[in-house]
DNA sequence: GTAATAAATATTGTGTGCAATTAAATTGTT
DNA sequence: AACAATTTAATTGCACACAATATTTATTAC
Protein backbone atom coordinates (compact mmCIF):
# COMPACT_ATOMS: atom_id res chain seq x y z
CA UNK A 1 0.00 0.00 0.00
CA UNK A 2 1.41 3.28 -1.25
CA UNK A 3 1.23 5.84 1.93
CA UNK A 4 0.61 8.62 -0.80
CA UNK A 5 -2.69 7.26 -2.00
CA UNK A 6 -4.83 6.73 1.08
CA UNK A 7 -7.95 8.20 0.24
CA UNK A 8 -8.35 10.14 3.87
CA UNK A 9 -4.97 12.08 3.15
CA UNK A 10 -5.86 13.37 -0.47
CA UNK A 11 -7.02 16.83 -0.14
CA UNK A 12 -9.26 16.14 -3.19
CA UNK A 13 -11.32 13.70 -1.36
CA UNK A 14 -11.63 16.20 1.65
CA UNK A 15 -13.22 18.46 -0.80
CA UNK A 16 -15.54 16.37 -2.64
CA UNK A 17 -17.10 14.71 0.41
CA UNK A 18 -17.71 18.08 1.72
CA UNK A 19 -18.98 19.52 -1.41
CA UNK A 20 -21.59 16.84 -1.34
CA UNK A 21 -22.41 17.05 2.03
CA UNK A 22 -23.18 20.57 2.06
CA UNK A 23 -25.62 20.30 -0.48
CA UNK A 24 -27.07 17.36 1.43
CA UNK A 25 -27.70 19.94 4.05
CA UNK A 26 -29.36 22.53 1.67
CA UNK A 27 -31.27 19.77 -0.29
CA UNK A 28 -34.30 19.96 2.17
CA UNK A 29 -34.10 23.74 2.79
CA UNK A 30 -34.05 24.34 -0.56
CA UNK A 31 -37.14 21.25 -1.56
CA UNK A 32 -39.52 23.57 -0.07
CA UNK A 33 -38.90 26.48 -3.01
CA UNK A 34 -38.98 23.68 -5.50
CA UNK A 35 -35.35 23.94 -6.45
CA UNK A 36 -32.34 22.21 -6.50
CA UNK A 37 -28.73 22.80 -5.17
CA UNK A 38 -27.17 23.84 -8.73
CA UNK A 39 -30.63 25.80 -9.70
CA UNK A 40 -30.16 27.48 -6.27
CA UNK A 41 -26.68 28.71 -7.36
CA UNK A 42 -27.84 30.22 -10.39
CA UNK A 43 -30.71 31.80 -8.90
CA UNK A 44 -28.28 33.58 -5.97
CA UNK A 45 -26.21 34.88 -9.26
CA UNK A 46 -29.67 36.26 -10.83
CA UNK A 47 -31.02 38.04 -7.81
CA UNK A 48 -27.47 39.43 -8.12
CA UNK A 49 -27.70 40.71 -11.27
CA UNK A 50 -30.91 40.08 -13.69
CA UNK A 51 -30.89 40.34 -17.18
CA UNK A 52 -27.29 38.96 -17.78
CA UNK A 53 -26.24 36.35 -20.47
CA UNK A 54 -26.02 32.74 -20.19
CA UNK A 55 -22.26 33.10 -20.62
CA UNK A 56 -21.88 35.35 -17.85
CA UNK A 57 -23.70 32.92 -15.46
CA UNK A 58 -21.71 30.46 -16.30
CA UNK A 59 -18.48 32.65 -15.87
CA UNK A 60 -19.68 33.26 -12.25
CA UNK A 61 -20.84 29.39 -11.71
CA UNK A 62 -17.99 27.68 -13.59
CA UNK A 63 -20.54 26.07 -15.24
CA UNK A 64 -20.91 25.57 -19.50
CA UNK A 65 -23.81 25.59 -21.58
CA UNK A 66 -24.12 22.13 -21.80
CA UNK A 67 -25.14 22.28 -17.78
CA UNK A 68 -26.95 25.67 -17.58
CA UNK A 69 -29.39 25.55 -21.13
CA UNK A 70 -31.33 22.49 -19.43
CA UNK A 71 -31.11 23.87 -16.05
CA UNK A 72 -32.17 27.35 -17.10
CA UNK A 73 -35.06 25.35 -19.13
CA UNK A 74 -36.65 23.82 -15.83
CA UNK A 75 -36.15 26.98 -13.88
CA UNK A 76 -38.09 28.40 -17.27
CA UNK A 77 -40.90 26.17 -16.92
CA UNK A 78 -41.18 26.31 -13.44
CA UNK A 79 -42.13 29.78 -14.45
CA UNK A 80 -39.40 31.58 -12.71
CA UNK A 81 -36.98 33.33 -15.41
CA UNK A 82 -37.20 33.55 -19.03
CA UNK A 83 -34.43 33.44 -21.99
CA UNK A 84 -34.62 35.55 -24.86
CA UNK A 85 -32.03 36.10 -27.79
CA UNK A 86 -30.16 39.34 -27.15
CA UNK A 87 -31.36 41.66 -29.91
CA UNK A 88 -27.58 43.87 -29.62
CA UNK A 89 -26.33 40.24 -30.49
CA UNK A 90 -28.19 36.86 -31.30
CA UNK A 91 -25.67 34.48 -30.01
CA UNK A 92 -26.19 35.63 -26.64
CA UNK A 93 -29.30 34.64 -24.47
CA UNK A 94 -30.72 37.07 -22.19
CA UNK A 95 -32.03 35.89 -18.67
CA UNK A 96 -34.59 37.61 -17.45
CA UNK A 97 -36.44 36.89 -13.74
CA UNK A 98 -40.28 36.96 -13.72
CA UNK A 99 -42.06 38.74 -10.57
CA UNK A 100 -42.22 34.36 -9.07
CA UNK A 101 -38.59 34.38 -9.88
CA UNK A 102 -37.71 37.51 -7.86
CA UNK A 103 -40.45 37.23 -5.26
CA UNK A 104 -38.59 33.57 -4.33
CA UNK A 105 -35.27 35.37 -3.05
CA UNK A 106 -37.62 36.86 0.14
CA UNK A 107 -38.28 32.78 1.20
CA UNK A 108 -34.37 32.11 0.49
CA UNK A 109 -33.24 35.00 2.46
CA UNK A 110 -33.73 32.85 5.49
CA UNK A 111 -31.64 29.96 4.03
CA UNK A 112 -28.52 31.27 5.67
CA UNK A 113 -29.77 31.80 8.59
CA UNK A 114 -30.87 28.84 9.00
CA UNK A 115 -27.62 27.72 8.64
CA UNK A 116 -26.12 29.64 10.68
CA UNK A 117 -28.41 29.30 13.72
CA UNK A 118 -27.72 25.02 13.26
CA UNK A 119 -23.66 25.37 13.15
CA UNK A 120 -23.37 28.24 14.83
CA UNK A 121 -19.69 29.80 13.43
CA UNK A 122 -21.36 28.83 9.82
CA UNK A 123 -21.70 32.95 8.93
CA UNK A 124 -19.09 33.54 11.28
CA UNK A 125 -14.90 34.60 10.76
CA UNK A 126 -13.94 30.98 10.92
CA UNK A 127 -16.16 29.83 7.71
CA UNK A 128 -15.41 33.33 5.94
CA UNK A 129 -11.73 32.16 5.97
CA UNK A 130 -12.11 29.19 5.35
CA UNK A 131 -14.38 30.40 1.98
CA UNK A 132 -11.21 32.72 1.40
CA UNK A 133 -8.69 30.13 0.97
CA UNK A 134 -11.25 28.19 -1.05
CA UNK A 135 -11.70 30.39 -3.33
CA UNK A 136 -7.65 30.93 -3.51
CA UNK A 137 -7.31 27.26 -4.00
CA UNK A 138 -10.18 27.42 -6.98
CA UNK A 139 -8.12 29.94 -8.68
CA UNK A 140 -4.66 28.01 -7.95
CA UNK A 141 -5.97 25.03 -9.76
CA UNK A 142 -7.99 26.62 -12.63
CA UNK A 143 -4.67 28.47 -13.33
CA UNK A 144 -3.14 25.22 -13.83
CA UNK A 145 -4.74 24.15 -16.52
CA UNK A 146 -4.56 27.10 -18.99
CA UNK A 147 -1.39 28.66 -19.17
CA UNK B 1 -30.27 42.58 -3.04
CA UNK B 2 -29.77 40.62 0.00
CA UNK B 3 -25.89 40.90 1.28
CA UNK B 4 -25.99 37.61 2.91
CA UNK B 5 -27.08 35.65 -0.44
CA UNK B 6 -24.34 37.51 -2.68
CA UNK B 7 -22.77 34.00 -4.47
CA UNK B 8 -19.05 34.73 -3.16
CA UNK B 9 -19.84 35.08 0.08
CA UNK B 10 -21.45 31.30 0.20
CA UNK B 11 -19.01 28.44 1.52
CA UNK B 12 -21.53 26.41 0.12
CA UNK B 13 -20.32 27.67 -3.38
CA UNK B 14 -16.56 27.88 -2.44
CA UNK B 15 -16.97 24.18 -1.75
CA UNK B 16 -18.44 23.63 -4.90
CA UNK B 17 -16.22 25.49 -7.20
CA UNK B 18 -13.40 24.06 -5.48
CA UNK B 19 -14.11 20.31 -5.44
CA UNK B 20 -15.54 20.77 -9.11
CA UNK B 21 -12.08 22.28 -10.69
CA UNK B 22 -9.86 19.41 -8.24
CA UNK B 23 -11.67 17.36 -10.54
CA UNK B 24 -11.01 19.00 -13.58
CA UNK B 25 -7.11 18.99 -12.38
CA UNK B 26 -7.48 15.13 -11.85
CA UNK B 27 -9.48 14.70 -15.44
CA UNK B 28 -6.42 14.74 -17.50
CA UNK B 29 -3.80 12.50 -14.83
CA UNK B 30 -6.40 9.60 -14.55
CA UNK B 31 -7.45 9.67 -18.54
CA UNK B 32 -4.50 7.91 -19.29
CA UNK B 33 -5.42 4.93 -16.66
CA UNK B 34 -8.70 4.80 -18.43
CA UNK B 35 -10.33 6.15 -14.98
CA UNK B 36 -12.79 8.77 -13.83
CA UNK B 37 -12.70 10.58 -10.84
CA UNK B 38 -14.80 8.49 -8.42
CA UNK B 39 -13.28 5.59 -10.11
CA UNK B 40 -10.43 6.72 -8.73
CA UNK B 41 -11.75 7.35 -5.44
CA UNK B 42 -13.16 4.05 -5.21
CA UNK B 43 -9.62 2.42 -6.06
CA UNK B 44 -7.88 4.46 -3.68
CA UNK B 45 -10.10 2.55 -0.97
CA UNK B 46 -9.69 -1.03 -3.19
CA UNK B 47 -5.59 -0.39 -3.40
CA UNK B 48 -6.02 -0.11 0.86
CA UNK B 49 -8.42 -2.75 1.46
CA UNK B 50 -8.89 -5.55 -1.29
CA UNK B 51 -12.16 -7.95 -0.78
CA UNK B 52 -14.40 -5.49 0.68
CA UNK B 53 -18.05 -5.17 0.42
CA UNK B 54 -20.22 -2.62 -1.50
CA UNK B 55 -21.41 -1.32 2.27
CA UNK B 56 -17.98 -1.09 3.31
CA UNK B 57 -16.84 1.36 0.29
CA UNK B 58 -19.54 3.10 0.04
CA UNK B 59 -19.18 3.81 3.68
CA UNK B 60 -15.41 5.16 3.29
CA UNK B 61 -16.74 7.48 -0.40
CA UNK B 62 -19.99 8.39 1.39
CA UNK B 63 -21.68 6.66 -1.39
CA UNK B 64 -24.93 4.68 -1.90
CA UNK B 65 -25.22 1.71 -4.38
CA UNK B 66 -27.09 3.52 -6.77
CA UNK B 67 -24.11 5.27 -7.41
CA UNK B 68 -21.73 2.33 -6.32
CA UNK B 69 -23.23 -0.28 -8.57
CA UNK B 70 -22.92 1.13 -11.98
CA UNK B 71 -19.77 2.30 -10.91
CA UNK B 72 -18.16 -0.64 -10.14
CA UNK B 73 -20.09 -2.78 -12.90
CA UNK B 74 -17.70 -0.36 -15.24
CA UNK B 75 -14.81 -0.80 -13.31
CA UNK B 76 -15.05 -4.67 -13.99
CA UNK B 77 -15.97 -4.52 -17.61
CA UNK B 78 -12.96 -2.33 -17.76
CA UNK B 79 -10.96 -5.95 -16.16
CA UNK B 80 -10.13 -3.98 -12.97
CA UNK B 81 -12.17 -5.88 -10.41
CA UNK B 82 -14.64 -8.66 -9.65
CA UNK B 83 -18.12 -8.81 -8.02
CA UNK B 84 -19.10 -11.47 -5.73
CA UNK B 85 -21.82 -12.30 -3.32
CA UNK B 86 -20.11 -13.16 -0.35
CA UNK B 87 -21.11 -16.80 1.00
CA UNK B 88 -21.19 -16.00 4.24
CA UNK B 89 -24.18 -13.52 3.68
CA UNK B 90 -25.87 -13.17 0.63
CA UNK B 91 -26.62 -9.91 0.83
CA UNK B 92 -23.35 -8.85 0.36
CA UNK B 93 -21.32 -8.07 -2.45
CA UNK B 94 -17.65 -8.21 -1.84
CA UNK B 95 -15.14 -6.38 -4.36
CA UNK B 96 -11.35 -8.40 -5.49
CA UNK B 97 -9.25 -5.96 -7.38
CA UNK B 98 -7.66 -8.12 -10.50
CA UNK B 99 -4.08 -8.72 -10.96
CA UNK B 100 -5.04 -5.71 -13.27
CA UNK B 101 -6.77 -3.47 -10.81
CA UNK B 102 -3.94 -3.99 -8.84
CA UNK B 103 -1.16 -3.28 -10.73
CA UNK B 104 -2.61 -0.13 -11.56
CA UNK B 105 -1.51 1.34 -8.46
CA UNK B 106 1.76 1.61 -9.50
CA UNK B 107 0.68 3.89 -12.37
CA UNK B 108 -1.56 5.99 -10.17
CA UNK B 109 1.29 6.29 -7.48
CA UNK B 110 2.63 9.48 -9.63
CA UNK B 111 -0.23 11.51 -9.65
CA UNK B 112 0.19 12.78 -6.07
CA UNK B 113 3.86 13.57 -7.00
CA UNK B 114 2.73 15.14 -10.44
CA UNK B 115 0.37 17.23 -8.27
CA UNK B 116 2.65 18.50 -5.89
CA UNK B 117 5.18 19.19 -8.04
CA UNK B 118 2.62 21.33 -9.74
CA UNK B 119 0.83 23.26 -6.98
CA UNK B 120 4.17 23.44 -4.56
CA UNK B 121 2.32 23.28 -1.39
CA UNK B 122 0.13 20.91 -2.56
CA UNK B 123 1.09 17.87 -0.28
CA UNK B 124 2.50 19.97 2.32
CA UNK B 125 1.24 21.11 5.77
CA UNK B 126 -1.00 24.05 4.51
CA UNK B 127 -3.11 20.85 2.19
CA UNK B 128 -3.10 19.06 5.48
CA UNK B 129 -4.68 21.42 7.54
CA UNK B 130 -7.29 22.65 4.79
CA UNK B 131 -8.01 18.98 4.29
CA UNK B 132 -8.22 18.44 8.33
CA UNK B 133 -10.85 21.23 8.07
CA UNK B 134 -12.76 19.76 5.41
CA UNK B 135 -12.99 16.30 7.42
CA UNK B 136 -13.85 18.11 10.40
CA UNK B 137 -16.63 20.32 8.40
CA UNK B 138 -17.84 17.34 6.22
CA UNK B 139 -18.76 16.18 9.76
CA UNK B 140 -20.33 18.34 11.10
CA UNK B 141 -22.63 18.93 8.27
CA UNK B 142 -23.58 15.32 8.42
CA UNK B 143 -23.99 15.30 12.09
CA UNK B 144 -27.08 17.73 11.68
CA UNK B 145 -29.05 15.66 9.42
CA UNK B 146 -28.84 12.72 11.88
CA UNK B 147 -30.05 13.77 15.29
C1' DG C 1 -17.41 42.45 -49.63
C1' DT C 2 -16.52 37.77 -48.99
C1' DA C 3 -14.18 34.04 -46.85
C1' DA C 4 -12.16 32.47 -42.76
C1' DT C 5 -12.27 32.67 -37.94
C1' DA C 6 -14.21 33.25 -33.53
C1' DA C 7 -17.97 33.44 -30.18
C1' DA C 8 -22.39 31.96 -27.86
C1' DT C 9 -25.61 28.60 -27.24
C1' DA C 10 -27.66 24.12 -27.97
C1' DT C 11 -27.34 19.15 -28.55
C1' DT C 12 -25.62 14.51 -27.72
C1' DG C 13 -23.68 11.01 -25.04
C1' DT C 14 -21.45 9.22 -20.87
C1' DG C 15 -20.93 9.01 -15.99
C1' DT C 16 -22.08 10.24 -11.78
C1' DG C 17 -25.19 11.49 -7.31
C1' DC C 18 -29.10 10.60 -4.94
C1' DA C 19 -34.08 9.72 -3.63
C1' DA C 20 -37.32 6.14 -3.82
C1' DT C 21 -38.50 1.60 -4.60
C1' DT C 22 -37.74 -3.34 -5.07
C1' DA C 23 -35.85 -7.88 -4.01
C1' DA C 24 -33.50 -11.06 -1.46
C1' DA C 25 -31.30 -12.59 2.70
C1' DT C 26 -30.67 -12.28 7.65
C1' DT C 27 -31.91 -11.27 12.29
C1' DG C 28 -35.08 -10.65 16.09
C1' DT C 29 -39.28 -11.83 18.41
C1' DT C 30 -42.48 -14.42 19.98
C1' DA D 1 -40.66 -22.58 13.72
C1' DA D 2 -43.06 -18.43 11.87
C1' DC D 3 -43.27 -13.90 10.96
C1' DA D 4 -42.02 -9.21 11.31
C1' DA D 5 -38.29 -6.04 11.04
C1' DT D 6 -33.78 -5.03 9.37
C1' DT D 7 -30.02 -5.15 6.23
C1' DT D 8 -27.71 -5.18 1.68
C1' DA D 9 -27.73 -4.47 -3.29
C1' DA D 10 -29.89 -3.50 -7.36
C1' DT D 11 -33.11 -0.82 -10.05
C1' DT D 12 -35.56 3.30 -11.64
C1' DG D 13 -35.96 8.00 -12.50
C1' DC D 14 -34.34 12.68 -12.44
C1' DA D 15 -30.88 16.30 -12.45
C1' DC D 16 -26.54 17.60 -12.91
C1' DA D 17 -21.37 17.97 -15.00
C1' DC D 18 -18.75 17.91 -18.83
C1' DA D 19 -16.48 16.53 -23.27
C1' DA D 20 -17.38 16.78 -27.99
C1' DT D 21 -19.93 18.37 -31.65
C1' DA D 22 -23.21 21.19 -34.21
C1' DT D 23 -25.51 25.54 -35.28
C1' DT D 24 -26.12 30.19 -35.63
C1' DT D 25 -24.37 34.78 -35.45
C1' DA D 26 -20.66 38.11 -35.26
C1' DT D 27 -15.99 39.58 -36.16
C1' DT D 28 -11.67 39.60 -38.59
C1' DA D 29 -8.64 39.21 -42.68
C1' DC D 30 -7.92 39.91 -47.06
Amino acid sequence: MKPQLQLDRQLCFALYAASRAMTQVYQPLLAPLGLTYPQYLALLVLWEQDGITVKRLGERLQLDSGTLTPLLKRLESAGLLQRQRSKDDERSVLIHLTQTGKALEEQAAVIPATLSCRFGDAGGEHSAQLRDTLHQLTRLLQGSSQP
